[in-house]
DNA sequence: TGGCAGGAGTAGACAACGTCTACGATCTCC
DNA sequence: GGAGATCGTAGACGTTGTCTACTCCTGCCA
């Protein structure tokens, strides 16, 4: 399993077959099987690690921030687009449908605490608006969006920007308001 | 390719093995090579297809509407989801990212009329605003993570809505304002 | 202490896949 | 009528995920 982690950050998701997890750990082709009945079980496990992680840099990132919760926000944006660009075999597996899919296996569940942390900020900055869940929905989908269609090129082709983070601060402002 | 398109509307982005596709058009597995060098170029040729059936969807709903630009992308929205929906093999495929980043074959650039388009709606309805180029990348990213994360379950699991229906409206509302 | 059940790993088989190569058919044009 | 190009076939090769038989090793109980 950690060579597998180790794998995912150094080859990108597609060097993910079973037998070169398994060279990597220095086992036999058919060793992880005693443990995960399955590829795909294996690959959602080290997803749920992803997520995981992601869960951690943010918690870390939110520990000593301040209460504004648009500013929160904000860091809370950053520090996902920067896990999508750095860990970027790691975000491409966490997010493989085929994985959330056929899973059953609550990895879309993993991702509801991070989700639950952004309705609460987004209840906190705009008490009264429509309900929370909704604008925190559409918040992350649109956080979501442009970190997956900048990381393989489809945003910056289109926008010719150098970085995502303008199109991030549109995001945030626009489902949070602007800056106080 | 038809074999391949009709595959993937039947059986989804997974069951497109080369062979397969070859199976059903009713040839040898080594005859789809003499026009397509490599399995990737003939998922992404069907990938372009789907690009313009979801162009000319576009095109055709926006044939005879209103002018008001909001509604206009309320509709086009509407069309993104509903193919994404009901083609969702063929949106897989689409925006698989192994076929966008391996490509330099231009599979990028097939998207970018259709965002042309979305830009200049935004600039027609909010001349004066942020650069629309701007805007019009936040907003094809929430409208693309909507449906996206729709699709394989997440947003429904977190919000509980029963359709993406209000999200996509937060996120039209968010960045082109309300109703007028 | 001896025997033994069960977990963990190995090795090999199998079908399916993408790619490559040699070969045959068919069709066009000089 | 024959030459050349285009297209499809058939089989090989290496790799992959899964499955099955077999072999260790470890800990427990009589």
């Amino acid at each position: 399993m950690r060579a597998g982690i180790d794998l995912v950050r150094a080859e990108g998701s597609a060097a993910l077959s079973l037998r070169e997890i398994a060279r990597r750990a220095g086992v036999s082709h058919g060793a992880p099987r005693r443990h995960f009945p399955t590829h795909l079980q294996l690959l959602s496990t080290i997803a749920r690690a992803g997520f995981a992680d992601l869960a951690a840099r943010v918690a870390t990132a939110l520990a000593d921030a301040p209460a504004d919760p648009r500013a929160r926000v904000v860091l809370l944006a950053g520090v996902y687009a920067r896990f999508a660009t750095e860990e970027r075999g790691m975000f491409e597996l966490m997010f493989r449908h085929d994985l959330l899919e056929s899973g059953h296996l609550g990895l879309r569940g993993t991702s509801m605490p991070l989700f639950g942390l952004l309705v609460d900020l987004v209840a906190e900055a705009k008490p009264a608006d429509a309900p929370p869940e909704v604008t925190a929905g559409a918040l992350w989908a649109g956080l979501h969006g442009v970190v997956q269609l900048w990381n393989w090129g489809s945003l910056p082709l289109a926008t010719g920007l150098p970085g995502p983070e303008p199109l991030l601060e549109a995001v945030i402002t626009a489902h949070m308001g602007g800056v106080r």
